[in-house]
DNA sequence: GCGTGGGAAATTTTT
DNA sequence: TTTCCCACGC
């Protein structure tokens, strides 16, 4: 480890008595080191997957502080996660002990925008008591919305005016920024009203969405310079993890803290970041932002870690080969001094089955030979491959995990309890009481809810409130007016319960009373378990809390799944999920076109989408420290059909010294000469030598060239090969390597209509079968 | 007020 | 194929 230079000391304003490198450097490579000791002035680290990045960004916050630079308040260090933040704060606090705990500015995006928010609401038109609302609320408000306008509500829903809005909201446009030729996205030209209406009702309700926390900020700053400055002067440092999933929104509120007060780039900012790991384009995150950032703040100094500590030669080598197709990036070459291992192993297998089957015995194998199972995870694209994963593991009996998915907080089940707790907290709480009244049924339905909303307006109070004056006069009669008055009757109990009961107990209680336990016990669904599991969890995670209020408010701030235990299990989760994480052995299931570039990636968004792709390519290879298997399918299921897949493009990027090809000879079982079509995925299954053989070219290279129209490259390629006529007649006996033997029954182009005698009759692709007397 | 059947849709996901 | 949503009928 080189001590820092004269110059680096000079730049990063090192007096001589600091001259004895604190422990904290000591871990750091040189880059590393610079990252930390340039604190003044616009950075950029590059960071590349397992490059340490995370230990250079902590260290500088740390440098920062130890060295009095700032103080512990006055630093902005912005990520985009609860957990990333969560971990960096540990972190932190491993380096500089205590006083961790006086940075408030440490958190995600949102929840310091809403810090930020809550201070200024007045200016935006807002109490600084406003509600957060999620996006379940949301869509239910586009649908008040797009209703009282009077538009077709099944032309136009409220999650599809809600897409519209966040994408809006990323770009930072407020409904008077909207550029008016945009009108026309929703709702027959009246999209920017419909937005208009909406904020109008999101003030009268005192909530803000999450967009909103973000563009609430600028309009603030905005409007305010005095505010600005204000923070301008607290926040001397600003950092900001994963800056190439910044969407405008954001780019926009850290270029107006950053810059002084003249406009210039004058600010201590640094950006961390991966060009190559930017996957969320689809929600609004702009790679330009961190392409352009050397221009938008001029004398940025760029730092690239690339020494990678996680992967083996051969996996960066693959890792490497494949983002070298994106044109678009800044460029960084990853090296790792460790030696190599095995190389990235590539198998093509006929089906997902028949993939998961691969990977189930992968991984027994591996279990065998003493790898713990949760050193393993299988990626996936998309979460409707997990269904043959999970189904494969619970045969074989391997206990996994599934990563992602619908988090626990935002679980009907979930919601719906904590609906019951903060109407218990706050009477007040309509939307709660109007998630909750009639779930279960109490025989409160539609028509009596709709009563109570229009004596509630008129009377200007709580729905609660408006219940308890109806019961006083006569207007609510029969069931509907035993159901209410039992459950306001209930509702002053758990009340006056919350007094005394610790939350847990009371959650119980609640729950049990409400009958909402008894409501899914009674279901019998296959999930009701699953769901009473989580009302048990959701009990269990009050015990950690003295208050209700406490807990309610640990919960609308991080709406994640509470940490499980992991040892023993297999990881199963998407790609996306992925990132950040790493595994000593990593599968990667699904390489075939349409699945893996997704079809509908390239369709939309042409070579941006492909290129998140690649990324995503990048980030699932890179998640892999010795081991790592790609495999793809000839024939998958989409929406209960089945088709014949090519294999993904991204398998030809790879580089074959560093691959080796698996798959069994005698897979696909078909004679090639007489399959002019299927014989290329046999020459790609054969393990003669691999797969770029000639027939593999020629595939290929007939391929339409116009990556759009890809959508269909699969089945007219067969087509075609096929003549767009069956070679076989009705009635004819046929074998197919799946289905067994069967008689053709009919044709329709290339998809045949085929009785099997043990399957049943099904649609098969002509090129699938031979005929029988050739077995 | 509640249950059911027909029809349309069907990635990736944090706050 | 599955799943979800809504309209319709009891």
């Amino acid at each position: 480890m080189t001590p820092p230079s004269l110059s680096e000391r000079a730049r990063a304003g090192l007096a001589a008595t600091d001259m004895d490198d604190p422990p904290y450097l000591a871990p750091l490579n040189p880059p590393q080191r610079e990252a930390v000791l340039t604190t003044e002035g616009p950075v950029l680290m590059l960071a590349g997957a397992g490059t340490g990045k995370t230990r250079a960004l902590t260290t500088r916050l740390a440098h920062l502080i130890a060295t009095g630079r700032a103080g512990p308040g006055d630093i902005l260090a912005v990520t985009f996660t609860n957990k990333a933040a969560r971990e960096m704060k540990e972190r932190i606090g491993e380096l500089i002990g205590e006083a961790v705990e006086g940075m408030r500015w440490l958190g995600t995006f949102h929840s310091i925008g809403a810090q930020i928010l809550r201070i200024h609401a007045e200016i935006v038109g807002l109490k600084s008591s406003f509600t957060i609302i999620d996006t379940d609320d949301q869509i239910r408000l586009c649908k008040q919305v797009i209703a009282a306008e009077g538009l077709d509500e099944k032309r136009w829903t409220g999650r599809g005016f809600a897409g519209l809005l966040d994408d809006w909201k990323n770009r930072g446009l407020t409904p008077g920024e909207v550029p008016a030729d945009e009108a026309h996205k929703f709702g027959d030209g009246r999209a920017i009203k419909l937005y208009r209406a909406y904020q109008e009702r999101l003030i009268s309700l005192n909530a803000a969405d999450f967009g909103d926390l973000l563009v609430h900020n600028l309009t603030i700053f905005r409007k305010a310079p005095d505010v600005l400055a204000r923070y301008h002067r607290r926040f001397r440092y600003i950092l900001v993890d994963e800056y190439q999933d910044t969407n405008i929104a954001q780019y926009l509120w850290l270029r107006l803290l950053a810059r002084d007060a003249e406009g210039k780039s004058g600010g201590n900012i640094c950006v961390v970041g991966d060009d190559d790991q930017s996957i969320y384009g689809w929600r609004g995150a702009e790679v330009a932002n961190i392409l352009r950032f050397e221009k938008d703040f001029p004398g940025a100094k760029v730092i690239r870690l690339e020494q990678n500590y996680r992967s083996t030669p051969s996996i960066l080598a693959a890792a490497s080969a494949i983002i070298d197709h994106n044109s678009n990036r800044l460029g960084k070459t990853l090296w790792t001094d460790v030696p190599d291992g095995p190389k990235v192993k590539l198998r093509g297998v006929w089906d997902a089955d028949e993939e998961a089957r691969q990977v189930t015995d992968d991984i027994e194998a591996e279990q065998t030979k003493g790898r713990r199972l949760s050193d393993m995870a299988v990626l996936v694209r998309a979460s409707f491959q997990m269904r043959s994963f999970e189904e494969r593991f619970n045969t074989a009996g391997i206990p996994y995990r599934v990563v992602g998915g619908p988090r626990f907080y935002e679980r009907e089940e979930t919601r719906d309890a904590l609906a019951y707790l903060r109407l218990v907290r706050n009477p007040d709480d309509d939307l709660s009481f109007t998630r909750i009244i009639n779930k279960p049924r109490r025989g409160f339905g539609d028509k009596a809810v709709q009563t109570l909303n229009i004596a509630a307006r008129e009377m200007r109070v709580s729905l609660t409130e408006a219940g308890r004056r109806l019961l006083e006069t006569d207007e609510m009669r029969g069931k509907a007016r035993t159901s209410l008055a039992r459950f306001l009757e209930q509702l002053r109990q758990w009340q006056a319960m919350a007094e005394t009961t610790p939350p847990s107990e009371l959650s119980e209680t609640v729950l049990e009373e409400s009958g909402y336990t008894d409501f899914w016990r009674n279901q019998k669904t296959i999930q009701s378990a699953g769901k009473l599991e989580n009302l048990k969890e959701l009990t269990r995670a009050a015990g950690e809390f003295d208050t209700l209020e406490g807990y309610l408010d640990h919960v609308s701030l991080v709406a994640e799944r509470p940490a499980e235990s992991s040892d023993g299990e297999v990881w199963l989760m998407t790609l996306h999920a992925a990132k950040g994480l790493e595994y000593p052995v990593v599968f990667l299931p699904g390489w075939e076109e349409e699945i893996f570039p997704s079809g509908r990636s390239v369709n939309e968004n042409g070579q941006d989408g492909l290129e998140e792709e690649r990324r995503l390519a990048y980030v699932g290879i890179t998640r892999a420290r010795e081991d790592c298997r790609i495999s793809f399918a000839a024939n998958r299921q989409v929406y209960g059909r089945w088709q014949s897949a090519l294999p993904s493009r991204f398998i030809d990027e790879l580089p074959e010294e560093h691959v080796e090809v698996m798959s069994e000879p005698g897979l696909y079982g078909v004679k090639a000469k007489e399959m002019p079509a299927y014989s290329r995925f046999d020459q790609v299954a054969a393990s003669d030598g691999g797969y770029d053989t000639p027939g593999w070219k020629r595939a290929r290279s007939s391929r339409p060239r116009n990556p759009a129209p890809a959508i269909d490259g699969s089945s007219r390629l067969i087509a075609s090969s096929v003549g767009g006529t069956s070679p076989f007649k009705t009635g004819e006996r046929v074998f197919h390597q799946k289905f067994g033997y069967g008689e053709v029954k009919g044709a329709d182009g290339n998809k045949l209509d085929v009785a099997f005698e043990k399957a049943g009759q099904k649609k098969v692709i002509a090129s699938f079968l031979i005929a029988a007397d050739e077995v």
